[in-house]
DNA sequence: GTATCTGCAAAGAATTTGCAATCCT
DNA sequence: AGGATTGCAAATTCTTTGCAGATAC
């Protein structure tokens, strides 16, 4: 149930959302239940989790490593590519030799509605 | 003072790192000043936030637009270079019309000694 | 029937805030 | 005196966990 709400949320829903989506069809579900079946579906490599650096985590169903732009007045969260590993280590020689298995990023700005709304 | 503490750490320390180095000058100090001090200082551009996915933030005294790689066995953080916002964009066009103001990107994985310490 | 999963509520980590007291000028 | 800064403790936010009861095979 948790992972079909994912799966059908195209808004990256932070635990939150999920929790009170799963709710309106299973009343009685807790957050530790949301949260532990998250950590599963994560741990299966099911779903995807967004560290956020401030803020809630967000969950994509979309699995292939990829990163995030967030708009810092709307809180839309759009995909983006990710950058290559490579791409890193070329143009960073200190860590040419680290083990790098991760990248997290995440851009923060303006989404073009907001921006001209501002306008 | 947390200025200084900042500015002398090469090791991106923690608030409560930052806490414990200032309090060994200035024994009555509270985390609470801390906290205070550090989003003074972040505002005013004379120390860098660096926001991690999880855990605790860090601090910076490079304040150019940098990322950050962490080393998941020994904590260590190394500086890397940050990515460009317009390659971002021309890898990305579902971003082109947004304003991006920041990017924030920690990479992670094992430093050459833990790397080899496993090994 | 035993291993897993759940709800609940409490604990936990990281950070923020209200407020009275203190400091500086 | 008057405005800014502090220490302290309580409040917030997000997440994890212990445990007793419910579920699943």
């Amino acid at each position: 149930m948790v992972l079909d709400v994912v799966k059908n949320s195209m808004d990256h829903p932070t635990t939150d959302m999920i929790y009170t989506r799963v709710s309106e069809i299973l009343p009685n579900i807790s957050m530790g239940t949301v949260y532990r079946n998250l950590a599963q579906l994560v741990a299966a490599n099911e779903i995807m989790q967004i560290g956020m650096p401030s803020g809630a985590d967000r969950y994509d169903w979309r699995i292939e490593s990829h990163a995030h732009f967030v708009c810092t007045d709307c809180n839309t969260v759009i995909d983006i590519a990710n950058i290559n590993i490579d791409d890193i280590k070329r143009i960073n020689p200190g860590v040419k030799d680290c083990d790098i298995d991760t990248v997290n990023l995440v851009a923060y700005g303006k989404c073009p509605k907001c921006k001209q709304a501002k306008a």
